[in-house]
DNA sequence: TAAATTTGGTTTATAATGTAAACTATTTTA
DNA sequence: TAAAATAGTTTACATTATAAACCAAATTTA
């Protein structure tokens, strides 16, 4: 195959603005993430879990006084797949 | 929003794949494309439809001696939808 | 020359994915 | 204390992607 296969898990819109977002950053919180992305609640809950299950992104769940708080990092492993995903993209798109 | 959409008929491999290669030619066979691309014949042929029916590129049905032979090319749309979802893909992974 | 295989596709059924709407639980505000 | 807001999760549905099944003609093989 002449084309390189494009990780399905970034590959996607809302999870790839996700990484691009968390690849700048220590730590972002759900609602910051929700605003930056325009992503709704459900729909970002979902893929946060998708990438938190692929241990792209850690994501914490603590309380900010008595509200939830969740809390998601970019990790190792994500930071690599990340800028492999890129590295492939770029035979698509140079 | 801060992330521009990214032109979901592109944001699929193969017809990324496809466009990618359209890009850099004239126009290109069925079975060209297939091989280049890996792909089967069957998704091929959804997806070349539904870049077809966007006015992305362009399908000619013709025979080669007594096989049907089908070619595709770019269009004008096709190239600046292309690069319109380039340069909004460069705001996720720069 | 009849049967099997190949070529060049299309159609269709199913699996996977993405997303919004509905929901839960707590907290704040009127 | 009733209504609205906050911070999410769950779930049901719509869209998408893909492979398998299919079709028609041409070619090869027995």
């Amino acid at each position: 195959m002449s084309f390189a296969q494009l990780d399905p898990l970034l590959h996607s819109q809302l999870r790839l603005a996700v990484m691009s977002l968390l690849i700048g950053v220590d730590s972002a919180e759900f609602v910051f993430i929700k605003e930056k992305t325009g992503a709704t609640a459900g729909n970002l809950s979902v893929q946060l879990d998708k990438l938190s299950n692929a241990g792209y992104i850690s994501v914490t769940k603590s309380f900010k006084g008595k509200k939830p708080l969740t809390t998601c990092s970019i990790t190792k492993v994500g930071i690599k797949a990340f800028e492999e995903y890129v590295n492939a993209l770029k035979q698509y798109i140079e």
